[in-house]
RNA sequence: GCCCGGGUGGCGGAAUGGCAGACGCUGAGGACUUAAAAUCCUCCGGGGAUUUUUCCUCAUGUGGGUUCGACUCCCACCCCGGGCACCA
């Protein structure tokens, strides 16, 4: 509604002001079937669309709308840490991982134009003073700064004594530079053509062959002045870090493999940490690692942990940790290095090319550029009758009508962004307008906001983890730093609900396995498919869809139904709008049948009370209404015995306690006991304590914690007694025959256990 | 590979330090009925002893540990599900 979507170009508009919005050309998901284009986080499964779990997401380069939530990655994962408790692990897990921050060194390699094929050499090896600039010695036509440098980001700068290579992504910007005016120029340029064609099709790049080729280029490691091969590789991703990677191999397994393909050395610059006792008694193992730091030694395998650094200069003996502190502080010093933090999040992609999302508020002019469109004019509205081709342009670009306007700034002629916004946008902050529905100056009264704000609790299914789920967050610090909210983050608590799966599946239209909800409620009625799916499963688990089950909760709900059209007739005995407890008889009067229904009454009403309020365990809640229901039946004929208002009571328990579970029916069968008000206002009644306890308990006898017999006792007895009842039965005493007590656990009213020996 | 979650009868599940399998489904047997449906009753983890009644024993993925006592807590491992992934 653009009541609605009014806010989300609103909110577009503070962004865009904030530079948090801003378009650029990018190569994006885009979904043959949607016809758009997708964000990261709508790309499920290794590269397939996550409305249509069966199309693969195309590589495309469009230029698009994005939203800096790179910008708060940290403030994302450090808040994390203050869900924990109200969010499920699983969730803050997915979160953690898909903001992916890696914590490291970016380092600048620079570039030897002069090199060509001479090999790998370790000449110079003694340390940065000895880095020799080569500038100007090959100068290249077109070339702006000979002073190139690489940048490449590592975790491991304890490692980059043992860099054998630098590896480029093949779509780095630097690559067809490198290899122009190298002997085999034409080779490389093909080689690269055919890498880049592979590497657009989004294929399994976790698995493909390790692919690659010399640029013919050499840089200089900062470090110790060595000279390094500069190398493209399919593994080397642009999207993450720099886009360039120091190869080493001896210390990570895909550069190990790497290296193995093309003959690069495996230096060791690291060794396992020798543990205590190993120094103690392994002379052997000592003496090779004393080899180890002697010279350059080839890997045999990969040694991906931390240890002790060898073979790197100064640095050598250091652990890793202490290594890699003090070497990007030495990098950041001398000016060829600096620590840093990359997250493994992308700008969320909010552009669309669909009718149904907003449309992005801003007008090109040929003479004033972008403009955004001003707040008076909002909202702009979606055309009425679109034309939907379905040829992959945005349906609003089809209509004159909407693209042609004038520039707000000059009044010329303009065109209109014609994408509109990802639906996800919507649903970021929907839930701060319930709270101020009908604002028009505002997206929100920030008082209202403040009073109901954040969430005490929120339900959803695990689907939307690192989806709405974390957009909203993002969202809300973007209000929060807008000065509309003073929390940063919307839900106090979550609770993911499981799934109702069929034949091990979730159920989808496209995949033919849905229960229908109306076949279901013409056959059994709606509330017996609400008990049987509260009944089934606790809520967080998935649960698979079983035809036999639910005859359980029909007939479980008929016999209830019998029950209430036998007893509740006696009209005129019903309070209204309350559940009239312990009857108006005296309690001394009360019967022993009396007394046992009306006990496990309200013993059911107090576990189900607290199966309710702190577990949501809807299913051992109906298991414990179903044990009352099975009680009140045992307990037939309840004319004998059981007087008029007991009856009503316990049965007027019942249908309270399953009222928020099968509401319909609960209404029906409270109407059956007499009641002229609705059940909806009769508030939840409060269990009798007093009446809820047992007066005879059965306390379970063990000999050294084994099960050997039980006592019936009153309520409250004490620990002799029961001990001296316990050793009466025959099956302890038996047991405690020829032996010696040592110790008596009691636990009163539960359990006595004597250990002898 | 990394990160989460889980593993209990034929099945869904219950028990969060105190009688393992509540409650329900399925199955078997029985009652009612001319018959069927519906309804009601009994039994239902394995092995053994006793065969009226009960008793013993094993059993909650595997192996250890803590404890008078462990499905529950701790350590190691195995398996299943999910998320992420040539993330440097």
């Amino acid at each position: 509604e653009p009541e609605y979507y009014k806010w989300n170009q609103w909110f577009f508009l503070r962004m865009l002001e904030r530079g948090i919005a801003y378009k650029k050309k990018s190569r994006v998901n885009w979904c043959p079937k949607c016809c758009t284009v997708l964000a990261n986080e709508q790309v499920v499964n290794g590269g397939y669309c996550w409305r249509h779990e069966d199309t693969k997401v195309e590589a495309r380069d469009i230029e698009q709308w994005f939203l800096k939530i790179t910008e708060y990655a940290e403030q994302l994962l450090d808040d994390l840490k203050t869900l924990e408790g109200g969010w499920p692990d699983r969730v803050i897990a997915m979160q953690r991982n898909w903001i992916g921050k890696s914590v490291g060194a970016k380092v600048w390699f620079e570039v030897e134009w002069t090199g060509e094929e001479r090999g790998f050499t370790t000449e110079g090896a003694e340390g940065p003073q000895s880095l020799q600039r080569k500038d100007g010695e090959r100068a290249q036509p077109g070339m702006a700064a000979l002073r190139e440098k690489i940048e490449i980001f590592t975790t491991r700068i304890d490692t980059i004594y043992g860099a054998s290579a630098l590896v480029l992504a093949p779509n780095h910007p630097l690559v067809t530079r490198l290899i122009a005016g190298t002997a085999e120029q034409a080779a490389r340029e093909a080689k690269l053509a055919e890498m880049r064609r592979s590497s657009a099709k989004t294929e399994d790049i976790a698995t493909a062959e390790k692919d690659g080729f010399f640029t013919g280029r050499y840089a200089l490691n900062p470090f110790n002045g060595v000279r390094v091969p500069i190398w493209v590789g399919n593994f080397v991703l642009l999207e993450y870090g720099t886009g360039a990677i120091m190869a080493v191999p001896g210390h990570d397994e895909r550069d190990f493999e790497f290296a193995t393909k093309f003959g690069l050395p495996k230096l060791v610059v690291v060794r396992a940490a020798e543990s205590k006792e190993k120094r103690k008694d392994n002379a052997e193992a000592r003496s090779l690692q004393r080899s180890a730091e002697v010279g350059v030694q080839e890997a045999e395998e990969v040694f991906t942990e931390y240890g002790v650094s060898v073979n790197s200069g100064k640095y050598s003996g250091l652990e890793s940790a202490a290594a890699i502190e003090l070497m990007a502080a030495d990098a950041e010093a001398a000016g060829y290095g600096k620590k840093e933090i990359i997250f493994r999040l992308r700008d969320w992609g909010i552009s669309r090319q669909r009718y149904w999302g907003t449309p992005i508020p801003v007008i090109y002019c040929a003479k004033d550029g972008m403009v955004p469109v001003p707040d008076k004019d909002l909202p702009v509205l979606l055309p009425a009758n679109p034309k939907l081709t379905g040829e992959g342009e945005s349906p609003l670009a089809t209509d004159p009508e909407f693209v042609n306007v004038k520039c707000p700034k000059c009044g010329g002629d303009a065109r209109r962004e014609t994408d509109t916004m990802d639906t996800f946008v919507d649903s970021s902050w929907y839930f701060y307008r319930y709270c101020d529905p009908r604002n028009d100056r505002a997206p929100y009264d920030p008082g209202k906001v403040k009073y109901w704000f954040p969430i005490d609790q929120y339900i959803g299914g695990i689907t939307h983890a690192i989806l709405h789920l974390l957009y909203s967050r993002f969202w809300c610090k973007v209000m929060r730093d807008l000065g509309l909210v003073t929390h940063s983050e919307p839900i106090a608590r979550l609770f993911t609900q499981g799934m109702v799966l069929k034949g091990g599946l979730a159920m989808s239209k496209s995949k033919g396995n849905v229960v229908g909800a109306i076949d279901m409620a013409e056959k059994y009625g709606a509330d017996t498919g609400r008990l049987y799916t509260l009944f089934a499963a606790p809520p967080e688990k998935d649960l698979e869809w079983s035809e036999e089950s639910i005859e359980g909760a029909w007939r479980f709900l008929n016999r209830v139904y019998r029950l209430v059209e036998k007893h509740g007739s006696e009209r005129g005995l019903a309070t209204e709008g309350r559940v009239e407890t312990q009857s108006s008889l005296g309690r001394g009067e009360l019967t022993e049948k009396e007394k046992g229904l009306l006990r496990k009454a309200h013993e059911t009403l107090r576990r189900v009370t607290q199966d309710f309020e702190t577990r949501w365990h809807f299913n051992s809640a109906i298991a414990q209404i179903m044990e009352l229901t099975n009680a009140i039946y045992a307990a037939e004929p309840l004319e004998e015995g059981v007087r008029p208002e007991v009856r009503r009571e316990v049965l007027e328990l019942l249908t309270l306690m399953l009222a928020p579970m099968t509401p319909h029916l609960s209404e029906e069968l409270w109407e059956m006991l007499g009641h002229t008000k609705g059940l909806w206002t009769v508030s939840w009644p409060a269990f009798d304590a007093e009446l809820a306890k047992e007066e005879e308990v059965e306390v379970v006898v063990q000999v050294s914690g084994r099960v050997r017999g039980k006592v019936k006792v009153a309520a409250g007895t004490g620990q002799d007694e029961v001990l001296k009842l316990a050793q009466a039965e025959a099956g302890v005493a038996g047991h405690l025959a020829g032996k010696r007590i040592v110790k008596v656990i009691f636990v009163r009213d539960k359990l006595l256990n004597v250990v002898a020996a």
